[in-house]
DNA sequence: AACACTTAGTGTCAATTACACACTTTAAAA
DNA sequence: TTTTAAAGTGTGTAATTGACACTAAGTGTT
């Protein structure tokens, strides 16, 4: 019925199983000690020439494989980096400026690593919410070290990540007042403080205490269990749940962080 | 400083001016005869062998050349097909399964079309927002016919095209309910009902007059003309313009079409 | 000239939701 | 027993939502 024997999905004069020309990155966001984190991969330039240092600091990513769609090779990276699936993996933009691979060091490292490091890379961004306490940094994956960086804190990073990464910030910011997607960084269980400051670090603004609890209980999203902290030194706080089930067969409309000015339309 | 000539952008290795793994597909939403429509081209399969129609539709598209970034080479189809640059046009997701190239009508016109037909291809999709009153199919452009379809009557189309203008109808209906776009769905000159009916045509569902009025006059968002309606056989609507400016600037919020069980956060 | 037809345009009230605001409770530690 | 620190709780006012039906202003018809 067509141009190939049955089922056979065609791979040719495309190199070993890399597709040189399109790769994925993670943008991968954890949530401790009161700040929004990214985890990112430290790389060493082989044989540095340049008079730069000799290692700096990158998002995660890798080409695409042939036999692999975007998705999978995003889950692929997080996966061989953190040794985590299921996780919260969203595509938010691919990146593509003919430059974005020309810096000195970037050129030192592709040198190292690829077989043709002129050719031109388009990457696909992808960014993901960790729970980052689950996170344990796998050895033998492409980086021998990889660290939580705070967002305020990131320095330069390889190729265009600068952008990548300030755009998944942007996207998260906008996708957390739409979707209820922030519970992805907390762990299982959670006092309503750790949910309040969460959001709070996300918008860098300040939420009230009483409407924020009243909001969170009667919508819905979570729910609270009968346990409680133990061992602080102050009044325990209650432990709360994501009701994940809920949310994702619709049932329940969506979060709406009402912003300056905005207006509403209705029926 | 590094490892090349001054300013000198690199491209070697990459045949002729096309990159021929990446690829940009616009999906160009208009609105005409209170339907929400797509531009697409007809494609004809060179030397049909295929027991099969030998034409069919696609979304407007092209191989990413070396030269341009991913935005730009969207303007430039979109451009070249429909003569208008200055429009309304984001990127709003990459599609990229190995085998979203292999269905047999596909596999025909490329070999006509492409140097190495088997390439696996990725492509980033676009979507843009046009007066279609303003368009005028260029001729020499990729294709001799193009076609404005209503979404509801969409046929199959080339390669995985139905999926990505799924995608693009989900993207716009929300994105047209967090920032005021749909604007640039209706000419420069609007009236009150026009505009309510482009909103009821994308969200499917029906708004109220009253409430419609003014939440759009409060909002700030359009300024009403002197200027009304001639020769209408019924009292003469008024005409509105969209504040570009204003919204431009992000003097203001954002739209935010309240949906079933929402629910808000707040300072 | 009167009437029919069609779409534009307008106001109010009740219910809901937003937002601002301060004190009491509960535990551990001193 | 007192101190310290964070958790947890309620109310009143203002703003927004949403339901609802008639009049106004033109053209076309008789």
């Amino acid at each position: 019925m067509g141009y190939f024997a049955e089922n056979t999905p065609f791979r040719m004069s495309v190199s070993p199983s890399l597709n040189p020309h399109v790769s994925v990155d993670c943008v991968i966001f954890g949530f401790s000690k009161e700040t929004l984190r990214l985890l990112l991969i430290r790389r060493t330039v082989p044989n540095a020439v340049t008079e730069l240092d000799d290692s700096y600091y990158a998002l995660p990513g890798d080409l695409v494989r042939d036999n692999e769609n975007l998705d999978e090779a995003a889950a692929r990276v997080l996966k061989e980096l953190t040794g985590l699936s299921g996780i919260f993996l969203q595509q938010f933009q691919a990146f593509g400026d003919p430059l974005r691979i020309t810096k000195a060091k970037d050129r030192a490292w592709l040198k190292g690593v690829r077989q043709d490091p002129d050719a031109r890379v388009i990457t696909v961004a992808y960014m993901a919410l960790i729970d980052s306490i689950k996170v344990q940094i796998q050895p033998g994956s492409f980086s021998k070290e990889a660290v939580w960086l705070p967002i305020a804190e990131i320095p330069e990073l390889a190729f265009d990540h600068n952008d990548i990464s300030d755009g998944a910030l942007m996207a998260l910011r906008e996708k957390v007042q739409i979707q209820p997607i922030a519970f992805e960084l907390l762990p299982e269980k959670f006092t309503m403080s750790d949910l309040q400051t969460l959001y709070e670090t996300i918008l860098e603004r300040d939420l009230d205490k009483r409407n924020f609890r009243r909001k969170m209980l009667n919508s819905g999203v979570i729910t609270a269990l009968p346990e409680k902290q133990h061992g602080v030194s102050n009044k325990p706080a209650r432990y709360y749940v994501f009701n994940r089930n809920l949310v994702e067969n619709g049932s329940l409309g969506f979060v709406n962080l009402k912003m300056e000015g905005s207006f509403t339309l209705f029926s």
